[in-house]
DNA sequence: CGTACAATTGAAGCATTTCAACGCCTGTGG
DNA sequence: CCACAGGCGTTGAAATGCTTCAATTGTACG
């Protein structure tokens, strides 16, 4: 593990993290300008990863969080019986990690689906500086029990939906991500296969490309490859907190 | 709220704490008798909660960690244009409302399935005393971290079962939580009627109920109302473990 | 004993998977 | 330059599994 503090990047690390249109997502709001440097100090200057390179790989023991500056990686666990699942998917602002915390080993191989650029945060020393800051660890507390409850809500959610619906609840979902990053709520770049995207949602490849094709003829939205433009927002708001099936009465 | 600290119950409080038999459960381990009884104060006298009613409601200021000692606890969380959904199931020894802490509200109505008791741990107070007890924190934190990524892989496992998978999985994830209560883990009550169980699997209520039946056919288990008896665990492990689907090459 | 709710069963329709075939693009090696 | 392989995406047809709807039986509780 490489050491700490200010070492020869200690210079441009403060600059970066403070310049990081990142910073309120990382970091909780209202630290002083000492504590903010003390963060800063242990926040490694980004690590670049090119697509398909991996971050971590499974049942690696746990030692750093990650925040995503750019880009877009996800992870895949394997569970035996079962080829591999695609169980997160993490964008920009996103925080990598979360779920290895409490199992001390991360739950799945993560890795770039196009180049990505991160930010390291050592998990000891990250805890050793919430003894002085308590309003970072209960941050961060918050973050991962709001996390919890919004996964929990939303894979219930899909479980009882068709493809239609599943696949339109995650496209607003990236999309809205996206728009809280100041990127086009519309129009997007989504790295992923057809056959990620399935795994994702519990679906086959071969569904997943006919749902979209059928989104496009109803003009709801195009579809090039992996890019993607919302046309119709509302109409798919409306796919997407439906079942999808018709009224059971 | 009720004051706290040594009052009319101060006498019981601690020894009742002391000899549940949860309390590997809900405390860290390792820590002082000093911070054990300090523990204790926070914890009022068990809560008794009678079928069907309701703990708190959805969108309630969250203000208390629950800890189940016995019985079941479910919550229905209503999402505009559906229904209710089961999102959660407590059983002896989970704590109740890690899902809330972020939101500052209790993302669902709590209810009771059948008779329950509760230790109510007031989360201000709780957090107060992590000032001093930095482990308790540590604690809580990695009990959620798990729990998210627990849930997280085996809802992406669900979303691409068959029924029949979906069935034994779940049947078996309650069967192990009793047995790590000490109870039977091949004989229990699951009082769920198929209703809430299809919601909380995605699924129908007829679906479940042929599903059974099935089960039952093939002497994997019996099913009498809301009494279950696993019969072939290792049959059920196999079933649950597999998608249930014919196998993709 | 009767009502209300829960569970079961049957039949029909629908959604998704499976399997197979094809087109497209990219990179590789001749 | 072309030929070709491999990955990815698309499309079609058949099979499977689940839902829907409706009718019936069972069970709990006044």
């Amino acid at each position: 593990m490489p050491s700490h503090g200010r070492d020869v990047h200690g210079a441009t690390k403060a600059a970066e993290c403070l310049s990081c249109y990142l910073k309120a997502l990382c970091v909780p709001q209202g630290l002083s300008p000492d504590e903010t440097a003390l963060l800063d100090d242990l926040v490694f200057p980004p690590i670049r990863l090119e697509k398909r390179e991996v971050l971590c790989v499974q049942e690696a023991p746990f030692d750093s969080l990650y925040a995503v500056r750019t880009g877009c990686l996800k992870q895949e666990t394997a569970v035996e019986g079962a080829e591999n699942l695609l169980t997160a998917l993490w964008l920009p602002g996103d925080i990598i990690g979360c779920d290895a915390i409490g199992l001390g080993r991360y739950p799945g191989t993560v890795s770039a689906l196009e180049t990505a650029t991160l930010c390291k945060l050592p998990f000891d020393q990250f805890e050793a500086l919430t003894q002085r800051m308590p309003r970072l660890r209960r941050h961060l507390q918050r973050s991962i029990s709001r996390a919890m409850h919004e996964e929990r809500l939303s894979l219930h959610q899909l479980l009882c939906r068709t493809a239609e619906a599943r696949l339109a609840y995650f496209l607003l979902a990236v999309s809205a991500c996206f728009h809280r990053r100041g990127y086009s709520s519309s129009h997007f770049r989504l790295p992923m296969s057809r056959n990620d995207i399935g795994s994702y949602l519990g679906l086959t490849q071969e569904t997943v490309g006919r749902t979209l094709a059928a989104y496009q003829n109803r003009r709801l939205l195009r579809v090039h490859g992996r890019e993607y433009q919302l046309l119709d927002i509302a109409r798919l708001e409306r796919l997407a907190s439906s079942t999808g099936r018709q009224k059971k009465l």
